[in-house]
DNA sequence: ATTCTGCATCTGCCATAGCAGATGGCAGCG
DNA sequence: CGCTGCCATCTGCTATGGCAGATGCAGAAT
């Protein structure tokens, strides 16, 4: 692996995990010589974390850390709702036999992990159902952002799993039927299913209004 | 503007127009040579036009351009659709008057040119308006995204809008109701009033089939 | 004729050095 | 004491050179 993609991956756990704090100067020289390498692959890896809108570089300024408080991560899980929908409708397009059987495959190991009681594998079979959708799409503009959004509210995503005990069996219910809808070919159903799935994960995470209501309170 | 930046949009261009037609190789060296400039630019342009599926790199091996025939045409439509209609709904909820007034003011720009039978102005004004939109919702991801996504099916967008004589003011009129979902800070609305129109406006371009029914000719 | 091997060459990748622009502090002037 | 202009310094940005890996071809061995 390349030392600019080791270093975006570095960068952007440290963001994540609140290691660089919002509004973090981050300088691509001493940032550079902390890594031990030179300061191009450092570069190449903050122009990659802006482009995601993890950081902001102004010009012969300097690159900050930007700032994702609450009111962000909320707008992230929406745009992600929006865009996990569209892969689900095209990976009910495109997806083959060997795609499918992979879904069901994990499928079925997020249910035996569920029914283990193991949050840990759960957590990782639901990543990798996601993923595999991705990848059945055979869209790279889609994988990419995709992997650029879910590493925002990675955390607050396993925390929504765990966040009341009928979540997991609910999850599933919703995976089985996002698959269903995959199988049978039909993009409008699959890419609903998807979508409803998202958001309402995202209201168990605290990050959404439960419910597509009229506004009440601002 | 920064090199890197010039050689982005220089190359986006060239590939969009077919001057660098699918499979064609690309080397950081020659092209950089025939910029007249060094390869690092080129090469930072080379890496953006990777992140928007344009090119594909294989290590040690070369960049060459990405094959987007009909059907990636459509997927990138496709995708187009549900993160204009997130940039709505978060416009919905973010924009503020100044922004409100600007896409009053375009809107009217655009009914004026339709007025006049300018083609080439309500092209312009179509543009802008969306690019408000996206700049209301102060998103560097979805501002990002959308640029990238926009730049696919340009000319597909223009070639819609000429298409029928009715699709000038039916444009018109739907631009007017996402304006008005987004001044009554309806976010569902506005996301739902999006998404039908930049669908409806592919189906015209003849990217997808009119209605959610089953492909007749391919 | 076919297969294997070594080398010239091309590729992306990285390190180093130096550039212009922007900033902050300090001396000098009012 | 307050303001202004200069300069050291830091920033991102670009140019140059060289590295290892991958490819294709020529020529030797079978």
């Amino acid at each position: 692996m390349s030392l600019a993609e080791r270093a975006f991956r570095r960068l952007r756990d440290a963001i994540v995990q609140g290691a660089l704090p919002a509004g973090s100067r981050i300088s691509e020289r001493s940032l550079a010589a902390s890594l031990g390498i030179s300061a191009q692959p450092v570069r190449e890896a903050l122009r990659r974390l802006e482009q995601d809108g993890m950081v902001v570089t102004l010009p012969r300024r300097g690159t900050v850390v930007a700032d994702f408080g609450p009111d962000r991560q909320a707008e992230m899980g929406r745009i992600r709702a929006a865009l996990e929908g569209a892969a689900a409708a095209l990976a009910a397009q495109r997806a083959d036999a060997a795609a499918l059987d992979a879904l069901a495959a994990q499928l079925a190991a997020m249910q035996a992990a569920t029914a283990a009681a193991a949050p840990e594998q759960v957590s990782e079979a639901n990543e990798r159902f996601h993923g595999l959708i991705h990848q059945a799409t055979g869209n790279a503009f889609l994988i990419r952002s995709l992997a650029a959004l879910r590493a925002f509210d990675h955390f607050g995503r396993v925390r929504a799993l765990n966040a009341t005990p009928q979540e997991l069996p609910r999850a599933l219910r919703e995976h089985a039927g996002i698959l269903a809808a995959l199988q049978a070919r039909d993009p409008d159903l699959a890419e609903a299913r998807m979508r409803a799935h998202v958001l309402r994960s995202l209201a168990v995470g605290g990050l959404l209004p439960p419910a597509p209501r009229r506004k009440r309170s601002a």
